[in-house]
DNA sequence: TTCGTTGCGTAACGCTATAACGTCCGTTAT
DNA sequence: ATAACGGACGTTATAGCGTTACGCAACGAA
């Protein structure tokens, strides 16, 4: 479960995640990988799900696209949150135990039990402002 | 621009989150609006927006589906947080102040200009749990 | 061997959202 | 008044995102 053997599909997405300058919507990634052998919609999908699943990628909720993790060492980072500029599309992935810890309270206050955590900034970056 | 004057359109498809339980996707609001005249999706789309604006509409990013404010007097709520409960599909909107002045410090800090923020914790929520 | 699990390939489908028309109506300027 | 504009609306078509369902092949456990 711990990942470190890829098959030769998710290697292929994680691949082209990685070469991106940002992140992918599954359907791109797709597209770049047609003239590799991929056809259909699930080989890209089933891929993310075990990557997303290792903690290699994520998934950005707010634009329905995969970015590959920054930190991929860093294994244990909780709840990520993600500043996404719309104007040219970059992410930075960062993480904040205040408020991870936050969130964590009110879960347990309130006899919340939580499974998955989405934190996404979507606003423009210094390099787009300046 | 801030409401209080909504079209027939608007008020339908608040008047349909607001009498549902939990949140709805756009097409499940087209579908109990279609007794009303409701035809087409970019007529719920199209009310979406406006309430979007208006505060008076929450998206939820995760599950694609939108939610009535469930605290559409106070006005100011910034960045709220939402608690999805992924077994009886419940929804608790919440703010923490915390984790907004957190983030808008990393935000500062990076020179990030935020526009629209989303905290959604997925998870199970007490009653589901009991 | 037999079975269960996992990954893979293909086709079809369903759900989510927007583009591109044109229309109607109330407000404002001439 | 009437022309011009903006905003909401209706309809059709299309684009983008994700899953269901089927069958096959490989591998390890029983
Ligand atoms: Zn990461
Ligand atoms: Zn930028
Ligand atoms: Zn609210
Ligand atoms: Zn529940």
């Amino acid at each position: 479960m711990t990942a470190r053997d890829l098959t030769k599909n998710q290697e292929m997405v994680l691949g082209a995640l990685s070469a991106a300058d940002g992140p992918l919507s599954a359907y791109t990634i797709l597209d770049r990988l047609r003239d590799r052998g991929f056809r259909a919609p699930l080989q890209v999908y089933r891929a993310l799900d075990k990557l997303l699943d290792y903690g290699l990628v994520h998934r950005l909720e707010s634009i329905n696209a995969f970015v590959a993790c920054a930190h991929p060492h860093c294994h244990g980072h909780g709840s990520i949150a993600f500043a996404i500029c719309e104007k040219c599309g970059q992410v930075e992935e960062f993480s904040d135990a205040t408020v991870q810890s936050r969130l964590g309270d009110w879960s347990r206050e309130h006899g919340f039990k939580p499974s998955k955590t989405a934190i996404e900034i979507r606003g423009t970056c210094a390099t787009c402002l300046a």
